[in-house]
DNA sequence: TTTAATGT
């Protein structure tokens, strides 16, 4: 009888010893997630990581982190809602062929590359295949070609305004200034119910696409787009531009969540193209 | 030197 009890005790103490290791080794991970959150914050995203105004199902997103850029990844919406990087000039491009759509694991539902096949939409990059390639490398070029950086595009946006823009952020805006920080992502329509058929396999179908250009620094300047489906491609761009704080209503998103007040007021509630040279550039011919 | 993507 006497004999029992201290292998119960024992049994106990080495129970608890492993749990006192495990709950060790969730501590020492979740302040390695937070130290490196806290890291790509800074090396990634000008003013904080884009978060939303109210928790609500259609605004929660988690974040997925890439090398270069972050997806900001919607479950409910089975879309990014926003994606985040930065440019810089580089002297010398050499980049790699386009590589293979890819699926992501990551991201809660299957979607495979073949789920748009005979839809009537692309499967539209949000961070852009080739700026990513030059400025961040091959793995990340890789990268944009996961399924959870892809958003359902009308050829005639994608291939022609989009793809004008993307151009003309590349050669133009990012020389011009040296480095931008850039977020883009989609817009749905306000009535989720009248959307909620309207998908691609199970990715939702935006009705537009945002893109947001800011130059960091002391005295940031901003410009932001916002280009419909139903475009012809042909547009001028500067037809498209809009204040920061209408893709903050449309979206329910905070984009720049660590800036502060009276500089998010002087940044988000106009249009100011001024500096930019847009005028210049934005009747350019498109590639395609 | 090169910015997208589908369908065959």
């Amino acid at each position: 009888m006497a004999a029992r009890q201290p292998r119960v005790t024992h049994r106990w103490s080495s129970k608890l010893r492993r749990l006192g290791i495990t709950a060790l080794f969730v501590a020492v991970a979740t302040g390695l997630w937070h130290f490196q959150e806290r890291e790509l914050r800074d090396t990634l995203s000008w003013q904080g990581v884009t978060t939303w105004q109210a928790l609500t199902p259609l605004s929660f997103h988690r974040v997925l982190r890439n090398d270069g850029f972050l997806v900001g990844w919607s479950d409910v919406r089975v879309n990014p809602l926003w994606v985040s990087y930065l440019l810089r000039e580089i002297d010398d491009p050499n980049i790699g062929p386009r590589p293979g759509f890819q699926r992501d694991w990551r991201t809660l539902w299957p979607i495979s590359p073949e789920s748009y096949l005979g839809s009537g939409y692309d499967r539209g990059h949000l961070a852009p295949n080739y700026a990513i390639a030059v400025v961040h490398g091959r793995a990340t070029q890789r990268d944009t070609f996961l399924m959870s950086n892809m958003s359902p595009q009308r050829p005639d946006l994608n291939r022609r305004l989009w793809q004008r823009l993307e151009e003309v952020v590349m050669d133009h805006f990012v020389p011009r200034f040296g480095t931008l920080q850039v977020i883009t992502g989609p817009v749905f329509p306000a009535s989720f119910s009248d959307n909620v058929l309207n998908r691609v396999g199970l990715v939702e179908v935006p009705e537009a696409f945002y893109k947001i250009l800011v130059v960091p620094g002391d005295a940031p300047r901003a410009l932001a787009f916002l280009m419909p489906q139903g475009v012809a491609g042909d547009e001028p761009l500067d037809a498209f531009l809009v204040s920061i704080d209408e893709l903050e209503a449309r979206t329910g998103l905070n984009f720049f969540p660590r800036l502060p007040e009276a500089a998010a007021m002087a940044l988000e509630a106009e249009v100011q193209p001024a500096g930019w040279g847009l005028e210049a550039v934005a009747r350019l011919p498109g590639r395609f």
